[in-house]
DNA sequence: CCACTTATCATTATCGATATTGATACTAGA
DNA sequence: TCTAGTATCAATATCGATAATGATAAGTGG
C-alpha cells in the first residue's frame, strides 16, 4: 500500500519549498532572495511576461508575487510602466533601525509582564529552525526566520498590527546587511545564534521590563554591530543604550 | 468632429473616480470606504466571486483589490479560507498614534532645515483639494487626502521608505476615528481645515527644528482631540508635549 | 466507540488569451 | 522648423474558465 500524497506532504518541514504550495510563493521567494543578495541590483527592471517564461507559470501568478514585493518596498510598480527594484541607502536603513528598536523595546517590556502565552511553542520552534538554517549556511532562510522570530515576539506582546511594520523594517535592514556583506563567511557560523536567541528569550521572560528592554536593545546592537559595523556606527551606539522609560 | 475619449479624460480632476482608470482601483476604494465607515464590520467575510458579481468585473480584479487591502491591514487573507475584515482596538490605535507621532516629528525637523524642495507644488495642491473635499462634506476623500498630505511631507523630508509606514498608521487611526465618530457632523465644517494646514506648513518651513516639531505635534494633538477625544486621552496629552531632542 | 479514510463543498489559485495604457518615434501641415 | 496629431510598441490590466486546496461531514474497519 502506497502512502497517499497528502500524508507525505504533511510530514515535510514547512521551511522547504512546498512542493504542492502556491506557485506565487515560490516566485516571490526566488525574486526576494535575488533582490536581498543584490543578484538583481537596484533599478533592475522586472517584466511580468518574461518572468512568466522563466518560472514556467502565467503572468497572473508573477503579478501576485510582484504585488507582494511592492508591498515589501523591494520593488516599485508604476502604472503601465513596469516594475523595478528599489534603491536602498544607509540613511534609510538607519531610520529603519531606529523604528525597529523603538517597536521592539515596547514589545520587550510587554512580554516581560505578560509572558509569551500561546506563542511559546511557535517561538521555540522558530529558534530551532533558525539554528538549523545557520548550520546549513543558508543565510536567506536564516534572515527569513529571524524576521519571523521577532515578528512572533510582537504577536505574543499583542501588537499584531505593529508586526507588519516591524517586519518591513527588519526586511530592509537585512537587505542592507546582506547586500553589503562586510563580514567573512565563517564569522556567520562562529557565534552560536541558537544560544544567543535562547538567552535573549530568558531575559525577556524574566519579569523585569527594564531588564527585558536592555536585553532586546543589546541583542539588536550586537547583531547589527556584527553584520554591518558601518550601519551600526551610523545609527550610533548611544541610541541602543538609553532606556525607554 | 467629436473629441477623442482620451482628450476628455485628461481634463478630468484626478480626485474623481477615474472613468477610464483601473477597475481594481474602483473596487479597492469602494471596499476601503465601506470598511473605514464600518459598513462592513470587523470579521465580515468577503468572497471574491460574489464581489466580482457585485462590481461587474472578474475575480482576478477583485483579488488585486483584496491583496491591497490585505497589505493595508484592513482585511486578512488566509490561504484558501477566505478574506475577512480585521478587528480594530483602542490599544492598537494608540500604538499607531505614537509611531506616527515619532515619525512625523523627525519629518518636521528635517523639513525645517531642508525645506520642501520639489514637493512644494504637490503639497499646496493637496491642501487645496483637502479644503474642497471638506466643503463637499466628503469625509472619505478628506481622510484620503490628509494621509496623502502627511505622506508627501515625509517624501519631501527624503524619507520615502518611511512613508508607507506612516501611511499605514494614519490609515488605522482614521479607521478608528471614522468608525467611531464621536463628534457632530457640523463640527467637521467649522474649523477651517484649509487655514489650519497652511499655518502648519508655515511653521514647518520656518527654519527652526524645535518650532517645527512643536507645530506638528500640536497639529496631531489638536486633530486627534477633535475627532476622537477618547483615543487622544488614551495616548495621553503628555506624549504630544515632550520634545524629541 | 474511536481513529482513520474518503467524499463533498466552499473558496482561492492558476492559466492563456485579449484589451488597455502611456511613452516614443514618426508624419503632415502651417 | 515647429507643432499637433498618429502609428507603433512595450508593458500592464482584465477576463472567464478551470485546477487546486483545505475544512468539514460522512463513512468504514477495528
Amino acid at each position: 500500500m502506497s502512502i497517499p500524497a497528502t500524508a507525505t506532504l504533511r510530514q515535510m518541514p514547512i521551511t522547504l519549498p512546498r512542493i504542492g504550495g502556491r506557485k506565487s510563493d515560490l516566485v516571490y521567494d526566488a525574486l526576494k532572495r535575488a533582490i536581498l543578495f543584490r543578484q538583481m541590483p537596484p533599478d533592475h527592471q522586472l517584466l511580468e511576461q518574461e518572468l512568466s517564461g522563466t518560472f514556467g507559470c502565467s503572468q497572473g501568478t508573477i503579478r501576485e508575487a510582484l504585488l507582494r514585493l511592492d508591498d515589501d518596498g523591494l520593488v516599485r510598480r508604476s502604472g503601465y510602466r513596469g516594475t523595478r527594484v528599489t534603491e536602498t541607502s544607509l540613511d534609510e536603513a538607519g531610520e529603519m533601525v531606529r523604528i525597529r528598536l523603538s517597536i521592539e523595546r515596547g514589545v520587550a517590556r510587554r512580554i516581560a509582564t505578560t509572558g509569551l502565552g500561546a506563542h511559546q511553542n511557535e517561538i521555540d520552534s522558530l529558534i530551532a529552525r533558525m539554528a538549523e538554517a545557520h548550520r546549513n549556511d543558508d543565510l536567506y532562510q536564516g534572515s527569513e526566520l529571524d524576521r519571523a522570530f521577532h515578528c512572533a515576539l510582537a504577536a505574543a506582546a499583542g501588537m499584531e498590527l505593529l508586526s507588519p511594520i516591524l517586519l518591513r523594517c527588519a526586511l530592509h535592514i537585512h537587505r542592507f546587511t546582506l547586500g553589503n556583506v562586510e563580514v567573512p563567511r565563517q564569522f556567520f557560523q562562529e557565534a552560536g545564534v541558537d544560544a544567543e536567541h535562547r538567552a535573549l528569550l530568558d531575559e525577556l521572560t524574566c519579569g523585569d521590563p527594564d531588564r527585558a528592554e536592555r536585553a532586546i536593545s543589546g541583542h539588536l546592537a550586537h547583531v547589527l554591530g556584527r553584520w554591518s559595523p558601518s550601519l551600526y556606527k551610523s545609527v550610533g551606539p548611544v541610541v541602543f543604550e538609553t532606556l525607554r522609560k
